[in-house]
DNA sequence: TGACATAACAGACAAATGTCTGTTTTATGG
DNA sequence: CCATAAAACAGACATTTGTCTGTTATGTCA
């Protein structure tokens, strides 16, 4: 390769090294080598050491493949979250489509469960959820007073506003037009699925 | 390791390959022999090749950490996506942080010049969306009647909908306590930021 | 011009990694 | 019991990949 002004190629080689870990595959040396059409290896690690030197990207020694851009590990994590399509009696079951559908999210922690539903009815008009909207909830047995959360009243998963009162479970919609849900003993059995923590609609 | 039964096993091995694909660094073989304890790479190879052939996973022959979901590629693919901040006399820069923060979203097509914002304001409560929601914005300097818009008017960014009504432009808000905004000759400058192709709301 | 720094090259070795052949163990069904 | 299939093991080889040592070319500055 000719010869270039100093720092030049290696801009073209972070943006290089960058692309292929944000598409999911980051480069070997060689890779490099052969994208920029170097005779030798070491000219490609040459510019890849003085990178991570500079603090630009982020690597392991000795292993393959692992040179990274150092803002993320460091960065909340991301995880994929299934889209979970109908509701079965008592159980929220799985779309099974094939493969099933994935959408990324950026979460506090790790370990949550974490599953999507697409909201169907107005009863959550004024609180900024349309039909159509997608909800991403965290999978857990209880709430707050005031949280929004996906519960199974009998065999419907609805999306509502959770308050206590005197020790009472009440769910609120929040549109005038629609009434609350109190659940009862002896009635439609009443469990929480979790707590809905993004909402996300797409208006293309 | 000990005998298990048919496809016990593999199971946890593609979570466990899925895990670390989707943390950023696909394992080798070795990899997933040592997290299992078996006592021979093959054992591990045997898993790998099977759920290849069953169409869970996808790989290159001999490139090292090639193992993908197929659902990747395939799908909508991901992109990073900056989130820019503020808003400066005439332009939209980035809130220069260090690093600057990025947002996964799935996208139509690759080459789609996407960023986001937070909205600030009540005057578009009626479409659903309330202040301190992240919009997603695709950048063109053209619209519809009926999208909802990104605009600069003046020195400042806005969120409306987007109307054309006699060869005029106009910008509307869906909130009764804000008045349409129809930018004039001569009037502040006005240009089109982009098109909102989706809305976020944390709640957590 | 010469000293110096960086870029690029050449060739090699070692470790990591993918791949292969064959054997042993374990569960299952006739 | 035997046949069969799948799981697990053993050991090896080939390629890929990371790393190293040393050399040559190119630009900058005094």
């Amino acid at each position: 390769m000719a010869y270039t002004s100093p720092g030049k190629t290696r801009e073209k080689i972070y943006d290089f090294v960058r692309e292929c870990i944000l598409s999911g595959t980051p480069p070997t040396t060689r890779d490099v080598q052969r994208a920029f059409g170097f005779r030798a290896v070491q000219s490609a690690r040459q510019h890849l050491e003085k990178l991570v030197f500079e603090g630009k990207l982020a690597k392991v020694d000795g292993r393959s493949r692992s040179y990274r851009l150092p803002e993320f590990g460091k960065a909340s994590p991301t995880q994929l979250i299934p889209m979970l399509g109908r509701v079965q009696a008592g159980e929220l079951t799985e779309a099974m489509e094939d493969p099933p559908e994935y959408i990324m999210a950026q979460t506090r922690f790790d370990d949550d469960e974490l599953f999507a539903l697409t909201v169907e009815g107005e009863s959550m008009l004024h609180a900024g959820i349309l039909p159509g909207d997608m909800v991403i909830v965290r999978r857990q047995p209880t709430a707050s007073s005031g949280d929004i959360v996906v519960a199974l009243v009998g065999d419907e998963a609805t999306v509502k506003r959770y308050r206590e009162r005197d020790g009472r479970v009440e769910l609120h919609p929040e549109n005038e037009a629609f009434d609350p849900i109190i659940p009862r003993e002896g009635g439609a059995p009443f469990s929480l699925l979790g707590k809905v923590i993004e909402i996300r609609r797409s208006v293309e």
